[in-house]
DNA sequence: CATCTTTTTTAGAATAATTCTTGATATTAA
DNA sequence: TTAATATCAAGAATTATTCTAAAAAAGATG
């Protein structure tokens, strides 16, 4: 039983190992919390999810561990303006979209392929190896209720 | 003579005043600072551009003479990751090219448009009234170096 | 012009997120 | 087991930014 954690801690450590990193009961902890919710949470938002379960960790730990995952590939740091730092677990390439009202945070397919398929008039010489894009407005859910 | 400066006094006067605020010395040198070198600097890179000519002035109201470019909609925020804010007085709709060897910053243009345009897959019901793109990578002329 | 009002500036304190430091603890290797 | 290394944890330190409160400047009014 719980075939989904076990294939989860699996893919945690084999990577892990790769980077010469160690499995750890924090690491797969924080791991877990991002999988299990993936509602873009702040490193202090995962630190009080991960204490209901580890409540002697500590927000310098949570810190190391996302940080250890985001180096492994694991997990991508997500920024909006100067806010805190958000975490996400989903590894396709994808965009965000802010709703300035409810403040949610959802992921918005990218075309796949090269940046240039954006349909972005770069300048000759320019080598781009990753691409950020931020959408900001109203989600579906508040949309709704503005309607009524 | 410097009638560009001129010009650009009138259309921070104008603006301003539409937003009820008061044209002052301070926020008329930070402002052409933006404009006279388009390097989209940090806070603390205005400050000290804006020191050589008015010495006396605080990086307190720096900041708040950035605010309120901003808040009138001179001059626009620019933020990769959580570094430092930078400032931009281009106001045209573009996107953000952050070289990762020389860490200039450049702007790249955006298909005018609506952000559909971008050839994101959009689900139902979101609105979009903002769209913020950041590529990174390395500009032509670390490009180069490299190349020799 | 003198006075009153409002806005702006300024210096320094406060804040918030994150990183750093250092010693304790755990894990692996020999 | 012992040694070597990696990780964790607690709190101090850092950094960018905002807040606060008082002084200065600008504009309005009589």
């Amino acid at each position: 039983m719980n075939g989904i954690k076990n294939q989860r801690q699996a893919v945690l450590d084999r990577t892990l190992s790769r980077s010469g990193l160690r499995m750890t009961r924090q690491r797969q902890t924080v791991y877990d919390t991002l999988m299990d919710q993936r509602d873009h949470p702040t490193a202090d938002e995962v630190f009080s999810r991960v204490k209901r379960t580890m409540p002697t960790i500590s927000l310098a730990t949570v810190y190391n561990c996302l940080e250890k995952l985001v180096d492994c590939g694991l997990v991508r740091q997500v920024n909006r303006d100067r806010e805190s730092t958000r975490y996400c677990a989903n590894l396709k390439e994808h965009g965000h979209f802010y709703c300035r009202q409810c403040g949610s945070v959802h992921d918005i397919d990218l075309p796949s392929g090269q940046p240039a398929d954006l349909g972005l008039a770069l300048p000759e010489g320019f080598r781009v190896d990753q691409l950020d894009v931020n959408l900001r407005g109203v989600c579906p859910e508040c949309g709704a209720k503005q309607q009524s």
